[in-house]
DNA sequence: TCACATTATCGTATATTTACGATGAACGAT
DNA sequence: ATCGTTCATCGTAAATATACGATAATGTGA
């Protein structure tokens, strides 16, 4: 019992770990990438180009939607998905800040360290 | 019913929902980060790092050294932490391709594509 | 050998995720 | 108005994730 624990995470923590969760499953790494490929895209051709049923599909689409990567315009019964263009740009930085940062340390392996 | 439904996802899209996966929480971005940062570090010292009890760090560690962003050496009744070089430079790269890959579309808003 | 320190694992409770069929809501076309 | 299309939501089942206390395993040092 060494010193009092920190408190919560801080916000950007939160932030990549969410954007991480919502990136977390193949279906929506694809989504993204189908989007990106068709630069917008009706749900129902998702549907088609995914191993998935049509109401697993819409959930994928919600959860995307949740950390706003992607935005949906309703287009007469039909909705038409796309990227979201500044999410996306700030995703991108954040995340290649992030994994830089990791990539900074000085590479000592535990050996070497060894107090 | 158009067309056939694709097959399953290709090992690209799995390894890398399976990357965002064990980063999808905000303890497992900040123990990175502190690895990092401390070069490496003792199991001890992340638990009094982070607002979680030591078995659930204890968790945490285990989900990032099942997808190999890091390793633990066992150091008399200690084990040490660091990061794994060589496939957090994987991931890194990897990520960076896909979000780059992602921003090359043509930012077609939905509106404007119309059919 | 006997505590002590360190960490993983077990057991468990709760919450979230994933998946799908069924249903409902909104729209276009007849 | 009714029908078919498109998509979201509901209900639900099964799996996974998160968290913690308790316990086991391992090594250090007295």
């Amino acid at each position: 019992m060494a010193t009092a624990k920190t408190q919560d995470f801080t916000d950007d923590e939160i932030f990549l770990a969410d954007i991480a969760k919502a990136l977390s499953h193949p279906a929506r790494i694809k989504i993204m990438k189908l989007l990106s490929e068709m630069n917008a895209c009706m749900c129902g051709e998702l549907v088609n180009l995914l191993p998935l049923a049509q109401a697993t599909v819409s959930q994928h689409l919600k959860e995307l939607k949740r950390v706003g990567l992607i935005q949906g315009d309703i287009d007469g019964p039909k909705v038409c998905y796309c990227v979201n263009v500044e999410m996306l740009f700030k995703v991108t930085k954040d995340f290649q800040n992030y994994f830089n940062n990791l990539n900074k340390g000085e590479k000592i392996s535990c050996k070497t360290k060894k107090k």
